[in-house]
RNA sequence: GGGCCCGUAGCUCAGCUUGGUAGAGCGGCGGGCUUUUAACCCGUAGGUCCCGGGUUCAAAUCCCGGCGGGCCCGCCA
């Protein structure tokens, strides 16, 4: 409302033109933290707090307000006949929303709250609105939520913890992979060719050289030469950015982490993976069992050592009830029409079974963490075939809540085979499938010069992150969405 | 891309079926109240009823077309 802000701005001029600054540079009074305050409270003692202003009861002669800190709160009580200028002025010059700096005595009210008994008061920072809802209640209007995040966290705890679990896990994540020697480094996100997935890059104008580059799609071919270059074990968190459809488990950039270990192969990353999983989940919520929306039921979801691990074909036998390996290509085929799927570039047996699988089994039935290994060596162009059977591809993912968690591979160190997927992702583009791996000449070129045996892995972070914090949005993990 | 739903005060929503020219609660502002905590009581301001067109004496309401948004399905981590 015009009004509300208008008012408050002559509340502005009004104190500018008495010589009180609204907007002061620093607190009177050195405010202590209110976790310090709240952890070990001492009645009868002097303590100071700043924050912003979350709620005003009047009584007549005493007010109490609930000052917001850093996402905790505490009550202040303002005592006319105690503190008659503080009183008056906060009466007059203080509304709901502003920061304040408070000074005062410890005491407990007959309800039993901690408040400051409130002598001292200086305005920190006026505010010209008025929150749109009650401290600690939700804003309903997601448009509003992700598009205004800041009243979001402001207004409601469990939003900021929400997203403190997602801050958390970034930072367990660092703390247990330097605990396990990886050095953490950094790759470009501009790239002048895309890779290491399978997904629509971003593409943007290099004035500098006047040529088409691309945002990275993820961090895989980049780390892998930080191994031919002598790194044994490294790792990066970042960004990457696929250009593709924005829903409940996805948004276009998201945040990924990968690690790649030398003389190591994919039962390593498994063991690594199942570690890290537990480990953030005992450092980030203290517990292994969290319970997660999915579809419409409250999973519970068991993240203790070890998970589950099977084949892709015994998954399919499984849930499907499908022995896929004695399925012919006709009935392959078959199976794909009878589930509408159709695939870009042509029909190739293993492409085709990671399509079913996702259909017939995925999300539906990999609720409970479950590592699913040995794909069809043709959908991963960039993992090393399996060495007992060269039909499939060394290869894992890690589904929990029905979603794809990590994705990890022995990786292909043979720049020969490299090169030769390569021209058949090439091929299968020029068949219509756009998300077919670009042919990278300099990758191939590395690895020529010999890459150790490999393990690599990429962890979803954002999906960790909502299987942590139980939600089923990947917006609630990512402090300011895409939206559309 | 397909389907379903929504758009009215700062927020949450009612009013729409049955057309008569705009409402409530919360919040804001003013007043009252000295132990409250979604405080309470009294008063008051605040609206392009998403936009455009049509029907009608008359449209928030009925019809058509846009725009914005949400959810589900398909695809992707």
């Amino acid at each position: 409302m015009s009004g509300e802000v208008e008012h408050r701005k002559r509340v502005r001029e009004e104190l500018i033109s008495k010589n009180i600054n609204p907007y002061p540079h620093k607190p009177l009074y050195q405010p202590a933290s209110l976790r310090s305050v709240l952890d070990s409270p001492v009645e009868g003692a002097e303590v100071a707090v700043a924050g912003r202003v979350a709620a005003v009861r009047r009584h007549g002669g005493l007010v109490f307000l609930d000052i917001v800190d850093d996402g905790l709160r505490i009550q202040a009580s303002i005592d006319k006949s105690k503190a008659g200028d503080v009183f008056e002025f906060f009466g007059k010059y203080v509304d709901l929303g502003d920061f304040v700096n408070v000074k005062g005595v410890l005491y407990r009210t007959r309800r039993g709250e901690l408040t400051v008994d409130v002598r001292g008061l200086q305005l920190l920072a006026k505010s010209l609105r008025a929150p749109p809802v009650k401290y600690g209640h939700r804003l309903l209007d997601p448009e509003v939520r992700y598009r205004k995040r800041y009243l979001d966290m402001m207004l409601t705890p469990d939003v900021r913890r929400v997203l403190e679990v997602k801050f958390k896990v970034l930072e367990e994540t660092r703390r247990f992979m330097w605990g396990k020697g990886f050095v953490e480094v950094e790759t470009p996100v501009l790239q002048p060719i895309y890779g290491g997935a399978e997904a629509r890059p971003f593409k943007t104008h290099v004035w500098a050289l006047n040529t088409e580059w691309y945002l990275r799609i993820s961090l895989e071919l980049h780390l892998k030469r930080f191994i031919i270059g002598g790194f044994n074990k490294v790792f990066e968190i970042g960004k990457v950015f696929r250009n593709e459809d924005i829903d409940a488990q996805h948004n276009p950039e998201f945040t990924m982490l990968e690690a790649y270990q030398a003389y190591a192969d994919y039962n390593d990353m498994m063991d690594l993976t199942e570690e890290l999983i537990s480990h953030l989940a005992e450092k980030v919520v203290g517990r292994n069992v969290v319970e997660v929306p999915v579809g419409d039921v409250k999973e519970r979801i068991d993240l203790s050592r070890p998970f589950k691990r099977m084949t892709m074909y015994e998954a399919f036998k499984e849930y499907a009830g499908v022995d896929v390996e004695k399925l012919g290509d006709d009935e392959i085929r078959d199976l794909l029409a009878k589930n509408a799927i159709s695939l870009a570039g042509g029909y190739d047996r293993g492409r085709a079974i990671v399509k079913l699988f996702d259909k017939l089994v995925g999300r539906k039935y990999l609720v409970q963490p479950v590592f699913i290994t040995d794909y069809p060596r043709s959908s991963s162009p960039l993992a090393k075939p399996h060495r007992y059977n060269p039909d499939l591809a060394e290869r894992f993912e890690l589904f929990i809540a029905g979603m794809e968690i990590a994705n990890a591979y022995t990786e292909l160190n043979d720049p020969v085979l490299q090169a030769e997927y390569f021209r058949a992702e090439e091929e299968r583009r020029k068949r219509g499938d756009e998300e077919a791996h670009p042919f990278d000449w300099d990758f191939v070129e590395a690895l020529e010069y010999g890459m150790p045996p490999t393990g690599g892995l990429g962890v979803g972070l954002d999906r960790v992150s909502m299987v942590l914090a139980g939600v089923s949005s990947i917006k609630e993990v990512i402090p300011f969405p895409m939206m559309k």
